[in-house]
DNA sequence: TTAGCTGCAAACTATTTGCCCTAAG
DNA sequence: CTTAGGGCAAATAGTTTGCAGCTAA
């Protein structure tokens, strides 16, 4: 997934910074967390050395406006990220904030929404909420 | 769309206050623009000549919490509610932040997630962003 | 009567922005 | 050498919260 990402950069004509190559290794290594832009920073730092919190966002944000990476916003907590650019599922769990990814079975023909709808999809959000099996019992 | 909310809302035991009134109807009214809590504010204040911001969004949480709206959480805009709570997809764009609703041709169990994965959903948020047939030319 | 609701103001916090400096290509 | 990117500090803005009255039931 790192060299994908990294090919990505290079096509897009993106830099490869050291900071850069940090949040992306912690992005691919903790990807199973979804994790936040402070997890990041935090983990990118130790690997880094010098890197500031606005330098983590500002990447996430290009990054996922470029479509290499994928965020998953969120009012009440902060946003998450993800490498797994596959469409599927999100379960976010009301509990704990843990999220897992759950492959879709099933799968919308996006040219029907462009005729039916005259709507142009660039990207889907799908997120299913509720309680993982941990915080199910609570 | 209003009477059933009121139904419920008595179900419930939440108490049917001038302020509550008002801002239901603003949401039933406008609920094809999928309406944020400024623009509730506004329109309801119109309607009951006494109401705080801070009483339309507690009102709202409360409604969401009881599954009686739905709250669409954005980082970057202003949430969004809708009375409409059957299963769809909201098309966002990107372009004019204008929420449409689209009917779901297919649909997922959810008792096949709660046995594959062992999460139990309480809520869907399936939402696909992009452009609008007025914003796409731009 | 009283639990629940309203309203004001203050607090919160994740994220963004402006500006200047640094370094990747 | 050129311009994208990094870092700091300050600003932003939607939302929440604490608390002191109200009022629907």
């Amino acid at each position: 997934m790192k060299t994908s990402i990294i090919k990505k950069m290079r096509e897009k004509g993106l830099k490869l910074t050291p900071q850069r190559l940090a949040i992306i290794e912690v992005l691919v290594d903790k990807t199973h967390l979804h994790p936040g832009a402070s997890l990041i920073y935090r983990e990118a730092m130790k690997k880094v050395g010098s890197l500031s919190l606005s330098t983590v966002y500002s990447t996430l944000n290009e990054f996922s406006r470029h479509g290499i990476i994928k965020m998953l916003e969120f009012d009440k907590m902060e946003n998450r990220y993800e490498g797994n650019i596959m469409e599927h599922i999100n379960l976010v769990c009301k509990g704990c904030n843990k999220i897992m990814d759950y492959k879709v079975p099933v799968s919308i023909d996006l040219k029907e929404v462009a005729k039916k709808a005259r709507f142009w999809v660039t990207d889907t959000r799908l997120e299913y909420h509720g309680y993982c099996q941990e915080c199910k019992g609570k």
